[in-house]
DNA sequence: TTCATACTTCGATCGTAACCGAAGCATCGC
DNA sequence: GCGATGCTTCGGTTACGATCGAAGTATGAA
């Protein structure tokens, strides 16, 4: 009877609406204070705090003192993992909180998925990615190519320093908007940052879409084609 | 605020303890009946019939009657990868529900996670098949070779007949016990159906765990040999 | 038909946990 | 030092949902 783990006390985490709007918020890879958890969750600050401490507890946030705030984020990649594989098993049985709305576009365009692109772009760019032969993909595998690490220093985009990292270099992430992959790991974050280091595209405040300028989205359409 | 798939529902879902019980009772493949799954989560039939009502309108049971039975199984391998995954990230954070005790030995060696060999043996057998060139890996997808594919065949297991199934031929499953990947996909689910139609094994009436005869074990060991 | 089994629905109880107000710490700026 | 801000802890209320007894429905057996 008693045997194995214990996924009760996670589902029970992620199961409070409190707790999972913060989680998703988090989602969004941005460490936020607790205040700002408060607010996303729809709660106060006392309640939010006693929630956070047990997301703590549960292995699923890690926080940050810095000065009087205390900055939250998810503890690692295995709890987005966990939180964004949920999003796409609730996706895909139409548990959606509300009717896709009005704001939902931008968000299914591009969002941040915890640390790398995800929506329509994030699955344009990995489906790009496999057709020009940059990335193999193998069922839910994928690697870098020599093509695809010369064709990348093209760009001016250096691979080395990544594989040093003990994190895979390319993941594979299940997009809940598109149903389909998107490139997560070490590459997908640095092929983020570096879109946002060049200006092509900013975060938003307090929201996990991405919104490219009309500069950035030509380079990003232009380096990342879509097979016809 | 309100955007994006909502994980509080399946959250709570499973974060009940009765139904989580029942859920990983389940996640060993066969069918139970609301009265057996009752006594695995520790509750009156009545209290069990409520609860398989949310799971499955919560898309992760589904049922099939027959008789004055009522036969419950995980919706599909969806279902079934999201519990194994929130397995092993709960096996990861330590929240077991027990200290390691004597019956789990057993468990960890062997047993059927929804329809393929996990545990011990189930990494083994996967560990051997890349190391023999039998399957490739990359990352986290594997792909069956054609030298696998032969060997196979010699081993008198025709996999032309799985290929044409929609459902994908290999996968990699993360086991709880071994935190490392076994085989899943329909081959897995070959592989295991071959063990049992030979008699090199059996499953046990309750629980998860695979029994191997002790021909059975030198079979298996003998052609899923490890690398030394 | 009648009885037994398997399961569901109803109704009521009860416990737990989410929640907030108020008070208590900690840190910053002055 | 002082007040202001960010967060936590405490206490008490409240509401939701898990639970079971009892009654109701369906299927099978005699």
């Amino acid at each position: 009877m008693k045997e194995g783990p214990d996924i009760a006390q996670i589902g029970a985490l992620i199961g409070d609406p409190a707790r999972a709007n913060m989680l998703a918020a988090l989602t969004g890879g941005r460490a936020l204070t607790a205040t700002e958890l408060a607010g996303v969750g729809g709660i106060t600050v006392q309640t939010a705090s006693t929630h956070l401490a047990k997301l703590e507890a549960g292995g699923l946030l890690s926080q940050r003192k810095q000065g009087r705030h205390r900055y939250f984020t998810l503890a690692d990649e295995a709890a987005a993992r966990l939180i964004e594989s949920m999003m796409g098993f609730a996706a895909g049985r139409g548990h959606l909180r509300h009717r896709p709305g009005p704001k939902e576009p931008v968000l299914r365009k591009a969002r941040i998925c915890y640390d790398h692109l995800a929506g329509d772009y994030g699955v344009r760019m990995l489906d790009s990615l496999i057709s020009s032969g940059s990335i193999d993909a193998i069922g839910e595998g994928l690697a870098l190519t020599e093509k695809g690490e010369s064709d990348l220093k093209c760009i001016g985009f250096d691979v080395g320093a990544l594989k040093s990292s003990r994190r895979p270099l390319c993941r594979s992430c299940l997009d809940w908007s598109e149903r389909r992959a998107h490139l997560a790991g070490s590459l997908g974050k640095a092929l983020l940052s570096s879109f946002l280091d060049k200006g092509w595209a900013r975060r938003t405040a307090e929201s996990r879409s991405i919104i490219f300028s009309p500069e950035g989205d030509r380079q990003f359409l232009r380096l990342f084609p879509l097979e016809s």
